[in-house]
DNA sequence: GTAGTCATGTAAGACGTTACATGATTCT
DNA sequence: AGAATCATGTAACGTCTTACATGACTAC
């Protein structure tokens, strides 16, 4: 039950609905806590039933109608209790490592191949990760210096991530050449 | 569905019960790919009647009775498939992250506490990383030098991984000091 | 005696993905 | 004419976790 923090956290920058909810996760935690729309929605419903937000009915005529979430002192309190709470260390499930450990029966060049297209997908996340840093999404929405230091710091835990994960694959590559 | 192909793979090498699957699961792929005991029995029942493997029943006297599980040309033919199919990029849900990025409401002294224990947790499972390079719990299992080659890749990933996880773990805490 | 190993399973619930469903407005 | 944006939701399915359940044997 993160994604209900991660809501959390965000309407206690501001009011939101769940669709602009949506697209601050696509512009901010997308890549460590990716989330659907369908999970949003129902997750605020559940927090709503919680007490731990209020929700208003907005109309407007050009578009639909939205619900306007608004976090509310339990929402609060629950939230600075979580983000308080050490977390146990995340569970990756890494395919490429799987299948790397069972391919004693791939050839050479079926392993090298898998390998390359995990570079190359890194080489776009990582591009990702750049662009956001350049564009700083998460500027505009953080208040303060320390904010900002704070998500430039959870950026950088990405393209660390990510470039060590290059290098690993890089040497693979190398090391499996000597099975020529 | 990569546990499937993860218990085929185990299957590739010797005909093993679930027991003996969780085991290896255990051994070997636990940090990257966990599986408990009710996911690989549910599992087998299910390749069992995609005719990706057979089963036996061992009568044993002392032990319990087990079913002992061996792969099938089809199943063969599956993994492989499988094996030469690239992965998207791996998914990780990352708690720190989504509380870091949250935390400006939080003082230094407590974000400075969730980053050093998960700095204790990560060399707790670099510790158990290089226990398993030493033990070579693999080598029992690796037939070839390449196959030994191939799980020792693997296991390097896990130590870069978390070395660069503690970099950065000790430069969050480092910056965080200049918002004294 | 009590903890651990061997050995299997079921059931409920939490969490996540994908597809289905609608409909006005705006931009190209 | 077609695509994108705004805005919400449901349903089915897949996967994972946790707890419940049993029972003999072995080692301390």
């Amino acid at each position: 039950m993160s994604l209900k923090y991660a809501i959390l956290g965000f309407l206690e920058m501001s009011p939101l609905s769940g669709y602009d909810i949506k697209k601050m996760f696509d512009a901010s935690v997308q890549f460590y806590w990716p989330a659907t729309h369908s999970q949003i929605y129902r997750t605020l419903d559940q927090i709503l039933g919680e007490g731990l937000v209020t929700q208003e009915i907005v109309y407007q005529t050009g578009s639909p109608n939205k619900k306007v979430y608004q976090i509310t002192e339990e929402g609060k309190r629950d939230l600075r209790a979580w983000l308080t709470t050490s977390q146990e260390l995340p569970t990756i499930r890494h395919k490429l490592l799987v299948q790397v450990g069972l391919a004693d029966q791939l050839s050479n060049e079926e392993i090298i191949s898998l390998l390359r297209d995990y570079v190359a997908e890194i080489n776009v996340r990582l591009k990702k990760y750049r662009d956001q840093e350049q564009m700083s999404v998460v500027s505009n929405y953080a208040r303060t210096e320390r904010e900002r230091f704070l998500w430039h710091t959870v950026l950088l835990n990405g393209i660390n991530l990510y470039e060590a994960e290059l290098k690993w694959a890089t040497e693979a590559i190398q090391g499996l050449q000597q099975f020529e």
